[in-house]
DNA sequence: TGTTAGCAGTCAATTCTACTGAGTGCCAAC
DNA sequence: GTTGGCACTCAGTAGAATTGACTGCTAACA
């Protein structure tokens, strides 16, 4: 996959043959057994034929150029944040075992329902596939267009005002009236609403009528409120799955809970996928997103596209020391399953 | 407030008056100090004013009816969940301290939007109240009455049934079809739904057209899909506020993790509090839950009731040493003024 | 010049031991 | 029935000794 950072160092960071190996096989011992990596067991790796001599030197020479760090010394070496950049950045690209990849298309050849159920089921299975928390934002409806507004009394001075976007969202909105409203006026505020808004985006700006009856009052409430979206989101849904996972995968009850602390305001779960997005990257590492308290974290995105238009993305959320192939892997091929599945192929349901 | 629990013991297991107090103390100083609590510590508490050997005698007693253990021969003792029971049920009414009581009816007073966000909130601000986890619960529309149902074309063969309850609950169901729907045809299903459903309950059977032709179908394939309510759930809706609180307030990873677990099965927690809340009980203790993986937690649960009938529940979910007193008292209180802002008065949003 | 073997040194982790002190149960005196 | 006193138990802790997994350095080697 090697895929590159967008944002990586301005010198392409490449190590000769020999350090590049070495490093290698730190990070990858590192990451099975979670602790500091000796000479002599990299020595005796695979990929590396020669002495723990050579591989100190070497060592020190990673370490003085920041990819390795080491915990007191006499300890093995433990990679940095950019020691896991580096080994990302060259990871060949992998696949899931054929059961894992039986389940996902078992999966998705068999979920049903709502888009909301598939998508909160998708976050389930991608955490259980890859033992990491996952999560799965939904892109809002910011862009979709309005198929139908519905204005519902509940009573005399509240309406719902009800919305179904051409991606097939709903939302709801309360309109609240400081004068009683009738049935026949809600009726004709409603028809009025659908002649004025359906075609629209949200981002469109519609012509209200500047009259003072009750029905143009009601018509200009309901559009304010539709349009008064918030300046950080326009309705992007995550779903969050195998929050628990974060209690085994990470150590540290502070970590733990600073890990389910972010995860509870959906907001910044959003702003973190996106942002990761945005600087071109699929995979974050430690303090690249720059989220202080996730700094013993990495985090996967996928970006997951329907129709040339993105929609959403899926997300793993592990230690640093995350199994990365197989991770980036999952995410990647449930990214790619869910895009097909609501790319034009009809559902069965 | 003294609760009795429904399913307490045939004897009303009342202690002699001086066992009781040494019990309370005991549990008291255990709930704040996590500590094993010894024999002097109880006599040279307050209400004791017997010497450590008479407590040490009680104590054997108390021991040996089951309300406290010892986790070995030279510590002091702990409080089974019998004892904590007893704590509870004997437990005076606690009342908040005046910051936090303006905090609550600050919330409350500055509440604004949909129903689900003032929840959400609500869930937050009991976590926060308490330090300790808070589920709030609203009642399914089960029993809501349908006030409008509408069919939106997405396309020939997708239309979305959307459906407004009396509650302000807003429901979709995808309806597909494997003939092509003409949108005139969606209207006048539509138009027929409406007719047929308005006023109904999900539980109410309808009438559907027995005719072959499309619309028909369309209006019994709608009509079946809305009814098809899950056998265990009619809607109710879960928040859960302050679950990195977990991490925190119980030790041992595996606890967290169990109690993550359960947290993440929504069906599960809102199962648990009306299990909590059909016992009669608003606290339990323990195994009283009979869940397993709960056992070393009590959750507090306080029944909300909006013009009479049952609107959800507020929960809050401990280890069982937590602060019962307190825990009650803010929970109590949530729950009350959750019933008034939904309670008749207007909300001026 | 780069690689290697060997060696001395470092330091976290482990094990062992002895000790401390909180807490008990029991008993005899009040 | 209550109390003080005493012998006993045992988890937790602190300190010392040991282990062993490392390193860095240096001298020999190809």
């Amino acid at each position: 996959m090697a895929r590159r950072a967008a944002n990586a160092s301005p010198s392409p960071s490449d190590l000769d043959a020999r350090k590049g190996t070495i490093l290698e096989a730190v990070v990858a011992e590192h990451i099975d057994t979670a602790q500091p990596v000796g000479s002599s067991s990299v020595a005796h790796s695979a990929d590396v034929d020669v002495s723990p001599a050579t591989v100190r030197s070497e060592m020190v020479a990673l370490e003085r150029e920041g990819y390795l760090a080491q915990p007191h010394t006499s300890a093995g070496r433990v990679p940095t944040d950019k020691g896991y950049r580096y080994f990302v950045d060259h990871l060949k690209s992998g696949v899931l075992s054929s059961a894992q990849q039986y389940q996902v298309r078992d999966f998705f050849a068999n979920v049903r329902g709502e888009v909301e159920d598939v998508l909160e089921q998708t976050s389930m299975i991608l955490s259980q596939l890859t033992s990491y928390t996952s999560v799965v934002v939904s892109a809002g409806h910011g862009h979709a267009s309005i198929l139908s507004v519905q204005l519902v009394s509940l009573d005399a001075r509240h309406q719902l005002l009800v919305t179904v976007f051409s991606d097939g969202a709903v939302v709801k909105h309360s309109v609240n009236t400081t004068f009683d409203t009738t049935f026949v006026d809600a009726a004709e505020a409603s028809r009025q609403l659908n002649a004025l808004l359906i075609g629209t985006t949200l981002g469109d700006r519609v012509q209200v009528p500047s009259r003072t009856d009750s029905v143009a009052t009601l018509i200009r409430d309901a559009v304010s409120v539709l349009h008064a979206v918030q300046p950080t989101t326009d309705g992007e849904q995550v779903y969050i799955g195998g929050s628990s996972r974060v209690a085994e995968v990470f150590d540290g009850v502070e970590t733990v809970r600073k890990v389910l602390s972010i995860l509870e305001q959906e907001l910044l779960v959003v702003t973190l996928v996106q942002d990761i997005l945005n600087q071109g990257l699929s995979v974050a590492i430690g303090s690249e997103h720059g989220y202080e308290s996730l700094s013993s974290c990495a985090v996967i995105v996928a970006p997951v596209t329907v129709d040339g238009a993105p929609a959403g993305a899926v997300g793993l959320l592990g230690p640093t020391r995350m199994k990365y192939r197989e991770a980036i892997a999952a995410a990647g091929m449930v990214a790619q399953h869910l895009a097909r599945h609501f790319g034009g192929e009809d559902d069965l349901a």
